[in-house]
DNA sequence: GTGAAAGCGCTAACAG
DNA sequence: CTGTTAGCGCTTTCAC
């Protein structure tokens, strides 16, 4: 059926090595034999079996991205610069979803474990500790950062870009600023509002707990939800800081409908810079970490692992952003209805 | 290092063979051996090498996710119901990027070919025919219908969705509709095109060729421009049919730059219905493709090719689609700015 | 029921 | 420069 080196062989006449170094690109094969495999590698339109080759070296070529959820944009963006950064070196890409639950992640893990993929790069949505402790290949962790666990981290500064995003709203005059996010079980979330809390002190605005709201995921439709609870306060805010793009998004829908202009009655800033933000009505001041920094960086850290065999102490590394100003905090934006 | 079967065998004082019984579940293997088999499993923490095993089976678990590029919307979607279906039949799904170049296709499925992957589902951007004619493994093609291909096909039924899409735009009272989109590399561009043709022509509308906007590429930024040259028509059109949301969301910013009132002014309708165009402001009227029925019988097909080893002539698959009509066509939106 | 041995297709020593 | 040989870790006849 499928065609083996040694059929390749067999048909030149010559050795299975020596199909195997023309195959490989090994320079020292005799001139008339070169020709004579090649050949015959045209003729039986032979292909390595790659399964064998990577029994073999014990590499696979293959890392996986285990992510909460494609369809969050955020996800998507960054899983389509992983697998063009990973095209780019040969290598191709795993894609497997958790969708929240830890022991998908756990399960794939340790299904695909040091066989069949040579590194993992994680994206958890919660906060987790000890059930990646040895997976028996190179991990990198996005985003979120679970303490004390000694193995290679890529993320941008979370209360930073916070404190950014919050500080903008400030500068802008806005004084009754909400937040919406809040989320005991992400570590980012606590990060986020720390930034959020760490700007309103230093401006010496009050922080009244009400304007605190938490959201259980960080859907479109929990936005929504929030927005909706803040402007039935009996003083609304002039101001929300959104934890991600989609809450951000939500925000704004609920804010139209129930006749708040945007940014005039109330400002948005959104996190993630999601590539929807900068066409929504109005287009959404946001952090944009920079997503091609963080894919590359996680994707150089697990071949240096695990193709190159480096050693190193494991890693913290902060990748770059920015505030992403546009209408939703300074606007005049286009009305559409 | 990796603890093999051997290992296992010689702690429990067995053969290979016994433990590879267990291990595969098979029933008949005496208590007393089971028993220390698995103390000894358990003891040294075995992981069977699903590269070996793949070898030896020939089968390896994997299929392939060949698509443009997971940041459009639409494929992210569908790219994470792929992959939960595939996570339901323990397969994973490997994702390539193609960005338009035909190369990459074809390297990816000759590189993988029949050796690490069991199928493949492409998802092609752009008309093509011969170059996938024999990869070697069972293939099912999404979207696109590159004609007397002999190989399986899922996808909605282009023309008669393009046709419900006009037929509402007419049934709402508008006369002058336009259509973006156009590309004659896409196959379903062509079919969304007819779509759109035969909706006119049995109402008896008049079909004015400026009303019929190219795209060279479907993103946001292309409809943006695209709607600005509609507007500046002499005539412009009451209706535009985007050939996907993307065109439509920057359809609609163009729109409200240009200070038309959506769809009081000029009323739009989107294809694809990414999760996005729910929230947008207005909420966009779209065709809604069963995203997951796609997913589910793609992925069907493939495990039935590839695992199962059925042999059935090639299948031409219809998944149903419906209209979600919402602000953008029949709305009074919230405005909010 | 279980063990021994062959071999999936490839690469890496090691001779020649 | 090229052929032979021994495995990578597993499944699978085929005897026992």
């Amino acid at each position: 059926m499928a065609v083996t080196l040694r059929d390749v062989a067999t048909l030149a006449g010559v050795s299975v090595k020596t199909v195997s170094n023309v195959v490989n690109g090994y320079a020292f094969v005799k001139a008339e034999n070169r020709r004579r495999v090649e050949e015959a590698l045209a003729a039986t339109g032979y292909r390595p079996n790659l399964g064998a080759r990577n029994l073999r070296r014990g590499r696979t070529g293959f890392i996986a991205l285990v992510l909460p959820e494609l369809t969050i944009p955020y996800f998507g963006e960054l899983a389509g610069l992983v697998i063009s950064t990973a095209q780019r070196q040969d290598c191709s890409v795993l894609i497997e979803e958790t969708r929240g639950t830890l022991d998908r992640k756990r399960a794939t893990l340790a299904s695909l474990g040091p066989h069949l993929i040579d590194g993992a790069i994680v994206s958890p949505e919660a906060l987790e500790a000890d059930d990646l402790l040895d997976p028996g290949i190179p991990l990198v962790m996005l985003g979120e950062h679970a303490v004390d666990v000694p193995i290679d981290h890529v993320a941008i500064d979370n209360v930073l870009a916070a404190r950014t995003a919050v500080n903008h709203l400030i500068e802008i005059g806005r004084r009754r600023i909400a937040a919406i996010g809040q989320n005991p079980h992400r570590g980012t979330a606590a990060q986020r509002l720390a930034g959020y809390r760490a700007a309103l002190s230093a401006a010496g605005l009050p922080q009244p707990p009400e304007l605190v709201v938490p959201a259980l995921n960080y859907h479109r439709s929990d936005g929504a939800h929030a927005m909706a609870h803040l402007l039935q306060l009996p003083e609304p805010p002039d101001a929300v800081f959104c934890f991600n793009d989609l809450l951000a998004a939500g925000a704004l829908r609920t804010a139209a409908e129930h006749g708040m202009r945007v940014p005039a009655d109330i400002a948005i800033v959104g996190f993630d810079n999601n590539e929807e933000s900068a066409y929504s009505l109005p287009s959404l001041t946001t952090i944009a970490p920079d997503k091609a920094a963080i894919a590359e960086t996680a994707v150089q850290l697990i071949r240096r692992r695990a193709m190159d065999n480096d050693q190193f102490p494991p890693q913290d590394i902060q990748t770059p952003f920015t505030l992403e100003i546009r209408e939703s905090t300074t606007g005049s934006a286009p009305k559409t209805l």
